[in-house]
DNA sequence: TATATTAATAACCGTTCGGTCATTAATTGA
DNA sequence: TCAATTAATGACCGAACGGTTATTAATATA
């Protein structure tokens, strides 16, 4: 042996290629298979993702996954838990101080959940939590209570302020809070599975979807006489 | 090879039970496979799904289930013609015949899918195949063409009829559809997935949601001046 | 009853994949 | 410089699964 190219040592830092080829780095190895796993599991499910090719994709080996993680299923556990962050507390913020009419601001919510969450990789989380919760309950549970709750006690705030202003006639406030839900979770599920197989001529897109949708369902809320 | 110890025939009839160990039911044998791969299927996923539990399910080995479907995907296919794609022929039938207003035929659409699909165990295959997507393009591709496509053209029909009477003001028609579809997906997805481990406070009866749902977004649909 | 046909079976095959472990080498520190 | 430590590896194992096939036996026919 002795002399296997030893190619400097060169810590990572090294911008060209950091690939060595077996270099020790504790502390950054959890989070990349974190982040290599979430990939993979939002793009093909629990079921059919081989810890090999998370490990592959984190760039170690698959014994290397099992030092860190003692299965999969824990795996799959501590991606959900640590992707699911609090976005939510920032929207709440912004609603206290808000000063425009009701209509805007339901616009500008479903616009900017969409900015902030449906277009990231969050957006993967909320798939991943739906499609495998036949497999994970624990998990779907926590997902409920943790991001869920919070999200629906926001929207119904929305509306209560709407409601209390005169702007929005009187509705069934715990269903109109789905219906404002639903078109969101509806466009982040067909994103992430049925509009890659989905014809040109039923393609979506998400801005102008939810420009309609809001009309819409303004057209419902509103109160008959304008109070503008 | 010779003697195997063939073990007395012992025919399983001994109690009560009309079960015959090797009985040859040609007829019988593809719609029980079909039943009990759609509960399987419903219940765990395609992926999580063994053939062989199809099988004992439905009362017969392994290889009696490759005589009448030649592989998983295409029982797969099979369960979903039987069960969803028929539905949509019927569902034509009745449109072309409507009388009343097209506000109306949207609710009883609305709701008569959810009747007739959305509370059938058809609906665990909608949400089977969304899962699964990542995995299984084929089959949402199959999906989309047998399922979606049918149902989006149906509803784009009852628009148009609401825009051509004067009924309904002028809209997005392609957005608009999935403005209609997009709240019985989330009912289905919310259903099979977090509804089991919502916590009462947050739980949602569909046909209320449905009403209301379909109430704001023909707020949003209805011509300013009601023809009526 | 003898024979042909074929539905049904169960042992089997090749592959895949989660998980283990003895070995190897990067790092530490004496 | 030379252990001692331990992060990382990859060959390996056993179970599971989709699919095949030689064999068995239920039925039809005569």
């Amino acid at each position: 042996m002795a002399t296997l190219p030893p190619q400097t040592p060169h810590d990572a830092s090294d911008d060209a290629e950091p690939r060595q080829r077996r270099s020790r780095r504790k502390e950054a190895r959890p989070g990349e298979l974190l982040d290599a796993a979430l990939a993979l599991f939002v793009e093909k499910g629990f079921a059919a993702t081989r810890v090999e090719e998370v490990a592959a994709r984190a760039g170690v080996s698959k014994g290397t996954l099992f030092i860190y993680f003692p299965s999969k299923e824990e795996l799959f556990k501590a991606v959900v838990r640590e992707s699911i962050s609090g976005k939510y507390t920032e929207f709440g913020q912004e609603l206290e101080t808000y000063t425009g009419t009701s209509a805007d601001l339901v616009r500008y919510c479903m616009h900017e959940w969409w900015q902030e969450i449906g277009m990231s990789a969050a957006s993967g989380i909320t798939k991943l939590v739906m499609s495998e919760s036949g497999m994970f309950p624990e998990i779907a549970a926590f997902y409920q209570q943790e991001v869920i709750g919070p999200g629906h006690d926001l929207l119904r705030k929305v509306l209560q302020r709407g409601i209390d202003s005169g702007e929005f006639r009187p509705m069934p406030i715990e269903y109109a809070v789905y219906s404002l839900i639903a078109p969101m979770i509806f466009l982040l599920m067909w994103k992430h599975s049925m509009a890659p197989c989905c014809p040109p001529s039923q393609q979506l897109d998400p801005v102008s979807f939810i420009d309609t949708q809001v009309s819409l369902l303004l057209g419902g809320m509103l109160a008959p006489t304008p109070t503008r």
